[in-house]
DNA sequence: CGGCCTGTTGAAACTGTTCAATTTGTGTGG
DNA sequence: CCACACAAATTGAACAGTTTCAACAGGCCG
């Protein structure tokens, strides 16, 4: 993928969450970035290590996890082409949690410490960043929303939504269906469910006409009722953050 | 309470947060701060509003929460004394929840574009504010592990330590016990349980000797097991995050 | 071809919920 | 100071959603 690509993606991503201002931005794409490929489910991020650099996905998906004494395992957000990936970790001694690839990936990388001065040096590229930072905390309430209080069919619907919402925000989804990047166990670590609940409550969903299936591509047959079902407002994605 | 009471409060939290220069606090703190008191079970934000004012918790408790459509609640993070409210709408065009005042509050308010604006000139006030919403990101983090794959009587027992920690951190608690400062609805509200279901497991916890109750007050009769119990480590709460 | 991961299905078991009633505590007004 | 009202806490019993355990099918990779 050549330089301009991932210049491209990262202006267009942080045109998402601020204004950014073109001198700012091209100042923070000078940044040494250096590509790197990760085969899947390979670590990027281990709990307890100091963050050291910070990663922007170009290409592919990851999710970050944490994990009980006993093994059980908690996805708590995923990560899809344009996030960065250590952002939550900016300003820590050490991370909190794992972040695992779902797919092979394509990440661009640069020294957490020459973003942290970057931040310092340029508001307008401190803003952009914090903001994203916040939309994730943002999706974390909503997620939290969604475990602790709907049913497992609302559950999943909500999650069906909100990667249409976000794969649409970045051209990855038609406008009735896409590719949902996951194994049945790994949406049930993301909302607290068995894999086996899973299964059978897509079933549901797909038995209620309100999505088919094909391998782990999803087509929305019903849009007004996934929404309802899902109790879905995409208000928490704030995706009209720049736009004024 | 006086000005400088507030002073040192607000010094004192952005201390656990960064290292923040003296010169830079002080603009902080000379901002246009002003008090208020705010009734118990009042709103302070509301979900689909623009942010205005950034409020700073001086003595008094509160939450935010997240409603479904039915109006079920979920309570998504408990705020206490040295909390900044309104940082996590710091960038947005409205809030995407509400927050609650679990009992009477005193705070000081600044206009959060003030605030803004105080960031965009000072990296070093950026930095630890900025730091302050990672951290409740992590507590968020947290959360949905504890919520989507820990039983009721961990849960609670970690909800338990976990505020444990917080109070201990700014002087509200004592080595052993604490005042909880919430219903045993609000705490299920908070886990994703019913209030019947958080008396019968706080009854569970106390039969098994790892707390003593009264009233609201939670004495630890076992730390050792209380924590283990809970599959508790403190690191997400980054209380070590200044100390360098 | 064989092995393994993922998905699928059934039956039984269990954790947590629901509904409903009762108790306790606290503040208010008489 | 007592009576009353109301919120919070407590308890029991029936119920439901989800898990657990187990078995099997399908597809992909070496």
């Amino acid at each position: 993928m050549p330089k301009s690509a991932f210049s491209d993606q990262l202006a267009r991503k942080l045109a998402t969450r601020a204004l950014v201002d073109p001198g700012d931005l091209s100042a923070l794409m000078a940044l040494s970035w250096k590509q790197r490929s990760i085969p899947i489910a390979h670590y990027i991020v281990r709990e307890g290590l100091p963050p050291q650099r910070c990663g922007f996905i170009m290409e592919g998906y990851a999710y970050r996890q944490k994990l009980t004494l006993d093994g059980q395992r908690e996805i708590v957000a995923v990560l899809v082409p344009g996030d960065l990936i250590d952002l939550q970790n900016l300003y820590f001694t050490q991370s909190d949690h794992d972040v695992v690839s779902l797919t092979p990936l394509t990440m661009a990388e640069v020294p957490i410490v020459e973003l942290r001065e970057l931040a310092a040096a340029l508001p307008g590229i401190a803003a952009a960043l914090w903001t994203d930072t916040l939309i994730e905390a943002s999706i974390y309430r909503e997620w939290l929303l969604n475990i602790g209080r709907r049913p497992a069919k609302a559950r999943l619907a909500h999650m069906l939504c909100e990667f249409h919402a976000r794969l649409r925000a970045i051209d990855r989804a038609g406008e009735m269906e896409y590719e949902l990047p996951m194994t049945q166990e790994q949406l049930g670590d993301a909302m607290g469910l068995t894999p086996v609940h899973v299964n059978r409550v897509l079933k549901m969903l797909e038995a209620d006409g309100l999505i088919g299936r094909n391998k782990r591509q999803i087509k929305v047959t019903d849009w007004a009722r996934l929404r309802t079902a899902a109790d879905f407002n995409e208000r928490y994605l704030h995706l009209d953050q720049a736009v004024p």
